[in-house]
DNA sequence: GTCCTCGCGTATAACGTTCTACGAGATCGT
DNA sequence: ACGATCTCGTAGAACGTTATACGCGAGGAC
């Protein structure tokens, strides 16, 4: 019932299909030659020699089919390239497409993500087909709502703001999976991993290195739940810095995950009258701003100001940037997100989330600090 | 009739909608409490006290809708939270989402293309959705196919790859826009920048600092189609080099456009007895794979040899990369894009193709080569 | 007052699937 | 030999739109 064996489906490329076994009326003798018309599950059956009905049959792996019968209808499927249409399957049941929402495409590590999402999908036959925001809740509500329009049958979610209860709203209405989002829900599952666990290994490292003024990056905004990657990491900065007994050093900047929000906290830090010697800038999009505008100042990193991100994406990998990093596994977690979302398309409803944990890298933007920090502890 | 003032279209989220006007039988009095039922064209019809055809009128905009009358059905669909099915009308006709293939998510030139697409369809009230491929032909296609099943107004597709059959048969089933591809189709519109131009700019601009011995990454294909991107590129190389006698200097290392394949071309390069002082990369992801072998192995970038790419991605811009490269605008090219596919769809048949002027972006990977090449010649 | 046109509204047939009924044979236990 | 039970196949009604083909009343022209 669920999927197919690939032989089942060998539909490929369309062709003009001439109504060969019946006289019908042709549309027109001479209008303009129509564009070519896909077979339909009717001109398959007609060619077979079967009803429609038997022909879906064959189509869906359903029951009641005799291996001559099956054989005829793939054979004429094969020789008509017959391919569903998607709307009219829409129409009643599913369509065998998964939507996955991306709230900025710009980002690498959304693309890594949807490498891991895409070979599972294909396994199965399902198309996969990716909706952008504009980097603004309402603009991510739009989305999913046109996916919904569309008759998705479920959905990968990556967007790190959207509120909880516009998620339980969707997952309402059809499947949903969140990724890089943490916490129990009640409509929907979750893959993340642990972002305390992942700000606790910056700190340790950079308390390690001998920092003691660590700052961190955090995104303004007016929403406080917990699971928001975000405020995660940044309880996790809190925590870990009161563990190394750095509580009066707790600095957090609030600005924006994004290249400008780093520029604009670079220029910040720049107005204070002493820099903290590392910072924590919760996001490898956010750490490369911070870092273009250090650089053009003349900063020297990490001899001056070390700075790490999070995410490890590609660009931080680039040896003359050589960020460090917190490794995600992007890849996996929507490697998961993808079998959660099948499950729970094949029917499983109650909420499952998988946390994993995630791995520092530590490159050469980290390093301990040339001076001691100037503090009247230490 | 083609895109409606946007006050008729004030459809937002859903509700439950519950039969009130009519003593409909419930599905079953205890069973599981189905999913929130979207409202249909018949329940706003039946709202307003009107045909379910009125209501269609109303939807779209037709002509035969008393003032009065539209108000109501307006009132109806905001209060019901009405939002067309995409698959019902997909079955008559229009679906009003277009689609977009992208070769390469990863590659960012194609990332900043889709901003430069995206605006312009939401103007229109059309919905955009991704199909991400995995580079290689066949993906290609399977995922066009998808877009057909789903019958997609129309189709942008940025392949570089695809060859020009495949185009013209995908052209004669929907409308289809090609982005970065230069030369005049039949039954397509393409939007491009002059890779001939773009190739010279990057060969002056070396020879100009002092470089003879210039090499060019093409991809190493099969097709020789002159519309291709990389060859034009190639020729474009050549022809420069040869306007500058630099004819016996030619020297083209063919891999693919891909971070793997500049690192690959690397190693290819520094097998050889004698490094080229210059190298056009022909891309930004193989000028930075390239980069990155040259930079571990200690080769001083632009001191031993002049690295230039093609795209002017974000990356190259980071100070610590700061990678001479050809600016193709790749918004423009997506925006331009967007419009003639809405032309087309529109109903336009004679085929357009658009073709802009690409600009030189000079950083810190080129420079005048330290040693002047040790060639018999000069 | 007819005959026409025009403006506004409704009835209804598609579109291509899915899937529940149901029917016709074949097989089987007794 | 005769219901009962399988197996294989078909009819036909949805699903939610669109768009064509009408119907009906109100003016206008004569």
């Amino acid at each position: 019932m669920r999927s197919l064996p690939s032989a089942d489906r060998q539909w490929r490329q369309y062709v003009h299909v001439s109504e060969q076994t019946e006289a019908v009326p042709e549309p027109m003798p001479d209008a303009p030659v129509p564009l070519a018309r896909r077979a339909t599950l009717r001109d398959v059956a007609r060619r077979a020699g079967v009803s429609t009905a038997a022909a879906s049959k064959v189509l869906r792996g359903a029951y009641g089919v005799s291996p001559a019968m099956r054989e005829r209808v793939q054979e004429a499927m094969t020789a008509l390239a017959y391919r569903p249409n998607v709307s009219a399957r829409g129409m009643r049941g599913k369509t065998f497409t998964v939507g996955v929402l991306v709230s900025d495409i710009q980002n690498q590590f959304y693309d890594q993500v949807l490498s891991g999402v895409a070979p599972v999908f294909a396994g199965a036959d399902y198309a996969v087909l990716i909706g952008q925001a504009e980097p603004s809740v309402e603009s991510e509500i739009a989305m999913v709502e046109a996916m919904i329009d569309h008759r998705m049958d479920g959905l990968v979610l990556m967007t790190p703001t959207m509120p909880k209860a516009e998620l339980e709203r969707f997952a309402s209405v059809l499947p949903v999976v969140v990724v890089a989002r943490g916490g129990a829900a009640v409509g929907f599952d979750t893959v993340a991993t642990d972002d305390g666990i992942g700000s606790a290994l910056i700190v340790d490292h950079l308390v390690g290195l001998g920092h003691r003024s660590i700052a961190h990056l955090t995104v303004d905004s007016p929403d406080d739940d917990p699971t928001l990657p975000f405020r995660a990491r940044a309880r996790g900065y809190e925590a870990a810095m009161r563990r190394h007994g750095l509580e009066d050093r707790i600095d957090v900047v609030r600005t924006s995950w994004t290249n400008d929000g780093g520029t604009a906290a670079a220029r910040l830090l720049l107005e204070r009258e002493t820099l903290p010697t590392a910072i924590h800038a919760g996001a490898d999009v956010a750490a490369l701003g911070l870092l273009s505008v250090l650089w053009d100042v003349g900063i020297d990193v990490p001899g001056d100001i070390s700075v790490a991100g999070y995410d490890n994406s590609p660009i931080g990998m680039l040896a003359p940037v050589s960020l460090t990093s917190v490794d995600q596994g992007a890849g996996e977690l929507g490697t998961r997100a993808a079998q959660l979302l099948l499950e729970r398309i094949g029917g499983r409803t109650e909420p499952r989330s998988v946390l994993l944990k995630p791995t520092l890298v530590t490159r050469r933007t980290t390093a301990a600090p040339r001076i001691r920090s100037a503090s009247p502890v230490d």
